[in-house]
DNA sequence: ATCCTCCCCTAC
DNA sequence: TAAGGTAGGGGAGGAT
């Protein structure tokens, strides 16, 4: 029994850290970095102005005379006013007036800093972007062991081959990409052109590093290394399109991809049956290039680090393959900093010992670097100097944290703007937790205090010198609510005691996660396992899948979640006190063996669920139930058996699927109702999935290049030209010609709030004004999804569009703890109007954003019917279970019709 | 020994 | 002007 007390005392929890002494990692580390290197590789003078600011904080002596006025704290006013004036940015009437740094844009002036942060902040995009397709195309524990390739892999004992392939320059690369009279200028993305400016350059093009510039340094130092360095703006959604073709490409030539980040990845092809290796690359990196206007590099080793440093010899535009008798001459010469996880801090404690290139590191014992470095991190230097490197491609596992830090622009006068920036902290988390659907237990505030001896900051706005305070609380019940959030975040900043003058920075972290579905349940009872082995149990069926690791990874949790859980009532109410007993696992570890043969699934009614569900069944298969599927629909069409090449590659694909797979609705018109061959059930009436197959063949994805670029520029008079099923298709959707769906009760979305009769929803203009009426609506709804929707089409920028906003919602909309409940029919019902009124709006200025929306609605439709109907043909008291599980109040007759 | 907790370090 | 985020690995040191 490790709760100590109420929430309203956290600080019997433990007490405040602060880290006092004086390390350079405590001083501004990025800035120390950048200008040590300054030191060490360029020789410039400029490069002691942000040490002066170091040195400074370092004696407290605030009075030191700067060697460069701009970078003087106390000069920092005019230097401010003086950027105002660059010619580069300066409009001919703009003249402005010199004004006190530190205060436009800070969390002073701005009442929306934190959303408007994160849009603009290009360390969150790729901090997002990474864990996006890290989850994207996640990969199976233990490595990837679901290879389609057939059985004769264990056969094969081919030596490994890893792929490492990284866009060069990447957010260069993309903005130039239409722009080829830049190609060979010194380009840099940054947000600032301002010549004495403290904005980072985020990336470089090759010409801009022959002369220094590179990532992370300051835009002045990059324009006094290079005076005609072009700057130009960040454009992120041109970076997501482009790394959203990026992986659609490798994921098309190999099923073993691991996400480094955006621009990044590792493939495993020893399994591939590629013969001429250096053409398979040549081939991938040719059609990224095709495809996105950027090239890429690649790397090709023995193993991700031999691949990985091959990589980096192969920028730009290049490729290079590391055998296993060049490892040893290509580690000989390398500096230690090459090798990656040595950074800045590792390298200097082996230059400390006269070690500075891996040849020298292998002179070193195993078990010296083990005393010195400590034990992992000594044997992964061991290893790693030798060019030995056992870490499997694929291995990434599921999130353990999810956090937002905010270290710019945060400056305070008074409690109040602490909280109100708080709360937005908290807001941003709940949502990101939402969007992953998983809750925490622990929530970390982490706080940057301005060091008493430290002047302003070097840079703009930054956070400088600053001591770091975190504090932490672990409560007993899983939440993502803001409300819970809120209230424990705020008492932990209470217990900080904090001069609210001193914050530069905060962030919040919540770890302890669980799956949001099962949070208060164990995982395994209500899991899809136990629906298909019991029904499997029923049919008399056996399949043993001992092999499986990934499924059983959970009955661990369940077997030590034996703790006192306190629920936590409403608002203000303290925990309530309440013991549950460890829910004993009864279709977990001991009953792994028991799934129906493939054959004996209803291929329809498989593919036709969400594709969450449909991953995870998958999984159970081992991966193979996906090219299962594929083969035999080939079968089914054409009747000769066709073997495809690329089949493994197909397979993966089709399991991870995540874009608008027509297929899959095409599935529906088959309209199996029952999920296993073997079981009865009533049929349901065609007429309740009316047609379905209508645009079934026409190929839908995420990509927002899907149809002929002609066509996005059609009017009504093209509409007529489309084939007759498409029209009818698009015609049905409409309300004023067929309006087949329940018409909702605006009051019912907004049960929580009011109580009165609204109008109905259908009634409701929802595209009107800006933002749009329904923005409002849904935000008001208390339902997560539609308030998810709202967010993120907020969010979306400029240029957003509601077919993109729509399709990363509703890959949620199966998992919220929520789904099969009235609300959660009431949700749908409000998408599908929202969708309905949007295709009318759009009718005859866009038909591309109208095609992939009637394609969302239809699946929309599709899938809710779906996955009543998977209930249906469930056994009754699992039935009762899955009710159970979501709250007692599974509602059938609300969904949809 | 093994686990847990609080950081630091690293990479993009 | 300017947007110094994010999450996992792992070491140190205390609890068991
Ligand atoms: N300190 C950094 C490092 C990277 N990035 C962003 C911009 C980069 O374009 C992108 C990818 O990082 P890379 O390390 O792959 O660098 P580039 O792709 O720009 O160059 P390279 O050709 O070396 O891969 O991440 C950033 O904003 N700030
Ligand atoms: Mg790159
Ligand atoms: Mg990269």
């Amino acid at each position: 029994m490790s709760y100590a007390g109420p929430i309203e005392d956290p600080i019997s929890y433990g007490e405040w850290q602060s880290a006092e002494d004086l390390k350079p990692r405590d001083l501004e580390s990025k800035d120390l970095m950048q200008e040590n290197y300054n030191v060490a590789r360029v020789e410039e003078s400029t490069c002691s102005v942000a040490m002066q600011e170091l040195s400074d904080a370092a004696s407290g002596d605030g009075s030191h005379a700067p060697l460069s006025a701009p970078s003087s704290p106390h000069n920092c006013a005019s230097a401010c006013s003086d950027w105002t004036s660059d010619p580069v940015n300066e409009g001919p009437s703009n003249l402005k007036i010199p004004r006190s740094p530190n205060q436009k844009h800070s969390t002073l002036v701005d009442a929306n800093f934190v959303e408007n942060y994160f849009k603009h902040s290009r360390l969150h995009f790729i901090g997002t972007w990474r864990n996006r397709y890290r989850k994207r195309f996640p990969s199976s524990p233990g490595g990837f062991r679901c290879s389609s390739s057939g059985p004769s892999s264990s056969a094969t004992t081919n030596k490994t081959i890893i792929i490492h392939v990284d866009m060069d320059c990447f957010f260069v690369s993309v903005v130039i990409r239409n722009r080829p009279e830049l190609k060979d200028k010194p380009v840099a993305i940054c947000h600032s052109d301002n010549p004495r400016g403290t904005a980072e350059i985020s990336s470089a093009n090759y010409p801009a590093r022959s002369h220094g510039v590179k990532a992370g340094i300051f835009v002045r130092d990059a324009k006094s290394r290079c005076p005609h360095l072009v700057i130009l703006s960040y454009d992120f959604e041109a970076y997501e399109e482009v790394a959203d073709r990026f992986y659609n490409i490798l994921h098309k030539y190999c099923n073993k991809v691991q996400a480094v980040s955006c621009d990044e990845a590792f493939l495993d092809a020893t399994d591939s049956g590629v013969e001429d290796i250096q053409a398979f690359v040549s081939m991938i990196r040719k059609e990224i290039l095709d495809a996105t206007g950027c090239s890429a590099s690649a790397g090709i080793g023995g193993n991700m680090l031999m691949a990985r440093l091959a990589t980096r010899t192969a920028k730009p535009d290049g490729q290079c393959y590391i055998p296993a008798e060049k490892v040893e001459e290509h580690l000989r010469e390398l500096p230690v900093k090459a090798l990656p996880g040595i950074g800045h801090v590792l390298e200097e404690k082996l230059n400390r010992r006269q070690i500075t290139t891996c040849g020298q590191l292998r002179m070193i014992s195993k078990e010296t670097l083990q005393k010195d470095f400590g034990y992992k991190t000594g044997s992964t230097l061991w290893n790693y100097s030798r060019g030995i490197d056992d870490r499997l491609v694929g291995t990434i596992q599921e999130s353990k944290s999810i956090g937002a830090d905010v270290n710019w622009g945060v400056r305070f006068k008074d409690l109040k703007d602490v909280q109100h920036f708080l709360l937005n902290l908290c807001k941003e988390v709940s949502l990101r937790l939402l969007g992953c659907g998983v809750k925490g237990r622990k929530f970390t505030l982490k706080i940057k205090k301005r060091r008493s001896d430290a002047g302003e900051p070097v840079k703009y706005l930054g956070c400088g010198v600053c001591d770091n305070l975190s504090h932490s609380v672990t409560v007993p019940m899983a939440t993502d609510s803001v409300d819970v959030l809120e209230r424990v975040v705020s008492q932990l900043f209470m217990t900080s005691h904090i001069d609210v003058d001193g914050i530069r920075g905060m962030g919040l972290q919540v770890s302890k996660l669980e799956t949001a579905d099962s949070s208060k349940q164990g995982k395994e009872r209500y899991s899809i396992r136990s629906w298909l082995t019991a029904a499997s149990t029923k049919t008399g069926h056996n399949r043993s899948s001992s092999h499986e690791k990934g499924v059983d990874a959970d009955n661990g949790k369940n077997g030590v979640d034996e703790r006192q859980v306190q629920l936590q009532g409403d608002s203000s109410t303290p925990f309530i006190e309440m013991t549950e007993a460890s829910p004993s696992v009864t279709a977990g570890s001991g009953q792994r063996g028991t799934l129906p043969p493939m054959n004996e699934l209803d291929i329809g009614v498989i593919e036709s669920l969400p594709p969450e569900v449909f991953s995870e069944i998958n999984d159970m298969y081992d991966g193979k139930l996906a090219h299962f599927i594929t083969e035999k629909r080939s079968k089914e069409k054409e009747n000769i058996s066709f073997a495809c090449p690329a089949a493994s590659g197909e397979a993966f694909a089709a399991c991870e699927e995540q874009q608008y797979n027509e297929e899959e609705i095409q599935a529906v018109v088959s309209c199996p109702n029952k999920l296993f061959v073997g079981m009865k059930s009533e049929p349901v009436s065609d007429a309740s999935v009316p047609n379905l197959d209508l645009i079934s063949n026409a190929p839908v994805s995420g990509d927002s290049g899907l149809m002929p670029s002609s066509l996005s520029q059609v009017d009504t008079s093209v509409f007529q030209e489309l084939p007759e099923d498409l029209k009818t298709d698009i015609l049905e959707l409409l309300p004023a010609h067929r309006n087949t769906e329940s018409s909702l009760d605006a009051s019912l979305v907004c049960a929580n709030n009011q109580s009165s009769t609204g109008p109905s929803i259908s009634s409701i203009d929802l595209w009107v004004g800006d933002p749009p009426e329904w923005i409002d609506i849904f935000k008001a709804s208390n339902c997560q999804i539609l308030w998810i929707l709202a967010e993120m089409y907020q969010r979306a920028g400029a240029k957003k569009q509601l077919s993109s906003v729509l399709q990363r919602t509703m890959s949620q909309i199966y998992i919220l703890p929520d789904v099969g409940t009235d609300g959660w029919a009431e949700a749908v019902s409000c998408l599908c109007e929202l969708i309905k009124q949007y295709l009318k709006l759009k009718i005859s200025t866009d038909i591309e954003e109208v095609y992939i929306c009637s394609c969302l609605l239809r699946r929309l439709t599709a899938r809710s019917k779906i996955f009543v109907e998977v209930y249906n043909n469930m056994l009754p008291h699992f039935q009762a279970s899955v009710s159970e599980s979501y709250g007692g109040s599974f509602c059938i007759a609300s969904v949809m019709e």
